[in-house]
RNA sequence: GCCCCCAUCGUCUAGCGGCCUAGGACGCCGCCCUUUCAAGGCGGUAACACGGGUUCGAAUCCCGUUGGGGGUGCCA
């Protein structure tokens, strides 16, 4: 049985960027580790050489680094442990466990046809040929013909596979090199993992796992490379629990391919780490209080394995938005200016660096805080107080100037007016000025502010205008109220 | 084809035999507030896939059907 204290493995193959469901499957394996005293471990999969990238490597570890999620061990590499599957897989050859096989897909196929045979799995064609091992054999596992192999599942409870439908797969490559359900197996038995967490996709491959985990039991196959009967043998079976898969809008698996699954992606767009951690928690699982939003302490002491639902989850960029603004709004002025920070300097907004005033920013960052979800709209909503010039919508200026025919005589009105507070710039008298030129031409205050808006912000919607106005100064929000009059003058009506 | 998993509002879910006239959240719609937009407040829309059982009683348990998904690689 497993021991006291879970160590848990969360090991991903480092074929692609960081995937959503990955990092799921990464909380649930860490909140596991956290809320008992137990170990997170990181494996890099990385068997198959032809896919693995080493950026993608650096891509998981500073995802989980931006998550908080930190592994307490690792990352191991499975391709610097080749030496230990070779002993792994000598062993199972000794023990009679393996046999050599060269058949190619084709002939198995064919044979298949040529049988009738309607399931495409191997025929075991090589199973009593007692081929010898090399010149580009693979090496296939002997399953059993009868009985059946169970997983016990800490989510599903126990799920039967019937040993007749696991056919003897490929163990080891012709190359000598060790596939999937093998490597993992060794990794999960010397690394003494006693979660075994993941993706529900594997659920279908874990009773060949099984089998190989029993087949190096069985041997009395030892943590330190030896067989035979002694203290380190092989552990027993650790509890293994599938999540339920995250699928997109068509149902289907999420991929790489046609989803937007890249944490990094939602990283660079402004999520907040504590929001994308707190939603992903949600997605196949609920606390008992039904609260939505907490933090990672309460995660921990609320969060079950056994809790954690059946059934797929879509992966709902709309709520996760919806949550990153609660969070952003539930941030302290200055906690929330700080997180701004890189998407106001270095290069990325579309002003230039030395024209970022930080004290401006710091006096309409409540107002902004209010009305962003992502900090990636904080440049959009504040470009007008750093450019020398707004840039102006053409759709705004089309709606709002071009397509008012007293947009000009609100500009004049509202220059006029404005000038005659110079001296007490603030935006309750910018406000009540408005006001009054608004009355004056028998509009609403709502209407009558849109010419201006669009002449100072160069949009039609965006931070309230008279804080936004006071914090320009006079000099600069009545000069782009002059342009825009001269402008809308002279019929420049497309922008 | 074969094996496996799954099935409550559009979405994420609560529900683990009576508390369900099925609750919450996102979305959507309406109203209020209002300096645009947000935020906030109030209200509304909307679900137990179907059929059999078991039981005094089923969204909850069992069986079947249908539907969806995953797997079926010398990928992981």
């Amino acid at each position: 049985m497993p021991g006291d204290t879970p160590r848990v493995r969360f090991a991903p193959s480092p074929t692609g960027y960081f995937h959503v469901g990955s990092a799921r499957a990464a909380l649930f394996n860490w909140l596991v580790a956290r809320q008992s005293g137990g170990t997170f471990v990181l494996r890099i999969e990385d068997t198959d050489a032809e896919r693995g990238r080493e950026e993608w490597v650096d891509g998981i570890i500073s995802a989980l680094h931006w998550l908080s999620m930190d592994p307490d061990e690792g990352p191991y590499r499975q391709s610097l442990r080749t030496d230990r599957y070779h002993q792994a897989i000598d062993a199972l050859w000794e023990g009679g466990f393996l046999y050599a096989c060269d058949c190619t897909r084709d002939e198995i196929d064919a044979r298949n046809r040529a049988a009738g045979v309607q399931t495409p799995g191997y025929d075991n064609f090589c199973r009593e040929r007692g081929l010898t091992r090399g010149d580009g054999r693979a090496l296939r596992f002997r399953t059993p013909d009868d009985g059946v192999t169970v997983v016990d599942d800490l989510i599903r409870g126990p799920v039967e596979f019937p040993s007749a439908t696991i056919d003897d797969f490929v163990a080891v490559k012709a190359t000598g090199a060790p596939l999937f359900v093998l490597a993992n197996v060794v990794d999960d038995i010397d690394m003494a993992i006693t979660h075994v967490i993941r993706g529900e996709d594997l659920l279908p491959t874990t009773p060949r796992g099984v089998l190989v985990w029993a087949a190096f039991r069985s041997m009395g196959w030892k943590t330190d490379g030896s067989t035979g009967p002694g203290p380190v043998d092989t552990p027993g079976l650790p509890f293994f629990a599938h999540l339920p898969l995250l699928v997109n809008e068509q149902r289907k698996k999420i991929s790489k391919r046609r989803d937007k699954v890249a944490v990094e992606e939602y990283r660079d767009q402004g999520y907040l780490p504590e929001a994308f951690v707190n939603y992903l928690a949600l997605l196949g699982w609920s606390p008992p209080g039904g609260e939505e939003i907490f933090d990672t302490d309460q995660m921990i002491e609320w969060f079950r394995l056994g809790h954690v639902n059946h059934s797929p989850a879509f992966f709902d960029v709309a709520k996760l938005t919806h949550m990153n603004g609660e969070y952003v709004r539930a941030m302290t002025t200055e906690a929330f200016t700080a997180a701004c920070e890189p998407w106001l300097t270095g290069g990325g907004p579309p002003w230039p660096d030395a024209d970022f005033d930080p004290g401006v920013f710091a006096r309409v960052a409540p107002l902004v805080q209010e009305r962003v979800a992502l900090l990636g709209e904080v440049p959009g909503m504040v470009d007008f107080l750093f450019l020398d010039h707004p840039v102006i919508d053409a759709d705004a200026w089309a709606k709002a100037v071009a397509g008012d025919a007293a947009a000009v005589d609100i500009l004049s009105a509202a220059i006029e007016a404005y000038e005659g507070l110079t001296d007490q710039w603030t935006h309750d008298r910018l406000h009540a000025a408005t006001l009054a030129v608004a009355e004056g031409m028998g509009r609403k205050l709502g209407k009558a502010q849109a010419p201006i808006r669009v002449a100072v912000t160069g949009k039609r919607v965006g931070l309230p205008l008279f804080e936004s106005m006071e914090v320009l100064g006079p000099e600069r929000t009545l000069e782009r109220l002059r342009t825009a009059r001269s402008r809308a003058r002279d019929g420049d009506g497309d922008g």
